[in-house]
DNA sequence: ATGGTTGGGAGCCAA
């Protein structure tokens, strides 16, 4: 089974991304983040028609929005919590049917936390460092089996995750804070399957900002996004692969696909 | 130290 996480700013608007990738690909589950498009919007008919007629999302106006796509069946998870209080679209689960028996899969989006990497001075990044400590708490109360949990976490928590683990202690995204709680969650009961493969000290980036003139050359990425696994699930993963090329397609996201192969 | 770009949706806000 090949499973892949990529937040796609806006999947209206990179359609002709999502039909290139699973061509290509050919992917059974797509976990997608920044859909921003609201529910009725969905373009449902269109997905469908690339194969994928499985599906689970949650979206709003303008921001946010998760959604899960699948050849193969699924169930909607529907008793999750409310993370902060707040219906943000940023969390969807599915159980999907695989040649032996289901699998759990948890796609989140994280809340990005703005710019100042001070609780008390930034609401944003309050609200990030809230929703990271409620879902390792639930976790912990409730110990995952034979489950996924991949999406964008807006966090880069080892060393060489970033460009330069120095020039960005302070910056959102790379701060003792968010790492540590990271970690934490992590160890609520999953492990990481892109490390499995690629441990440190190799630098491994899936996120390059739209501000840098040739992302390539100057390489600032961060490793934002994440693909992690139950210990049951582990001795499945054969392969990770992140999708680099993606990044010069045609009006890319600034995020790249994470592809995991489980043998399932 | 600063500014650099993109998307949503109609002003800027969020990333």
């Amino acid at each position: 089974m090949q499973l892949v996480t990529w937040n796609i700013n806006s999947l209206r608007l990179r359609m002709p991304h999502l039909a290139r990738l699973t061509a290509e690909r050919r992917p059974h589950v797509i976990c997608l983040q920044e859909t921003k498009v609201p529910n009725p919007l969905f373009p449902h008919e269109e997905v469908r028609q690339l194969g994928y007629a499985h599906l689970h999302y949650q979206g709003m106006k303008g921001y946010n929005g998760v959604a899960i796509l699948s050849r193969l069946p699924l169930r909607a998870v529907e008793d999750l919590p409310l993370w902060c209080g707040r219906s943000d679209c940023r969390h969807v689960a599915a159980d999907v049917e695989t040649g032996s028996g289901a699998v759990r899969v948890h796609n989140f989006y994280v809340p990005a936390g703005g710019d100042i990497p001070d609780p008390l001075q930034n609401e944003k990044f309050a609200h990030k460092l809230g929703f990271i400590e409620e879902t390792a708490a639930w976790f912990r109360k409730h110990p995952p089996r034979r489950s996924v949990l991949v999406g964008d976490l807006n966090i880069a928590p080892l060393a060489h995750d970033v460009w330069s683990h120095k020039q960005l202690l302070k910056i959102v995204s790379h701060t003792p804070p968010e790492t540590e709680r990271l970690l934490a969650w992590m160890e609520a009961g999953f492990q990481d399957a892109m490390r499995h493969f690629i441990p440190e000290p190799t630098a491994l980036f899936t996120w390059w900002s739209y501000r840098n003139r040739d992302w390539r050359k100057s390489n600032r990425g961060r490793r934002l996004d994440h693909i992690w696994l139950t210990p049951d699930l582990l001795p499945a993963l054969t392969d990770i692969s992140v999708l680099k090329d993606v990044r010069d397609w045609e009006r890319p996201s600034d995020h790249v696909p994470v592809c995991a192969t489980l043998a399932l």
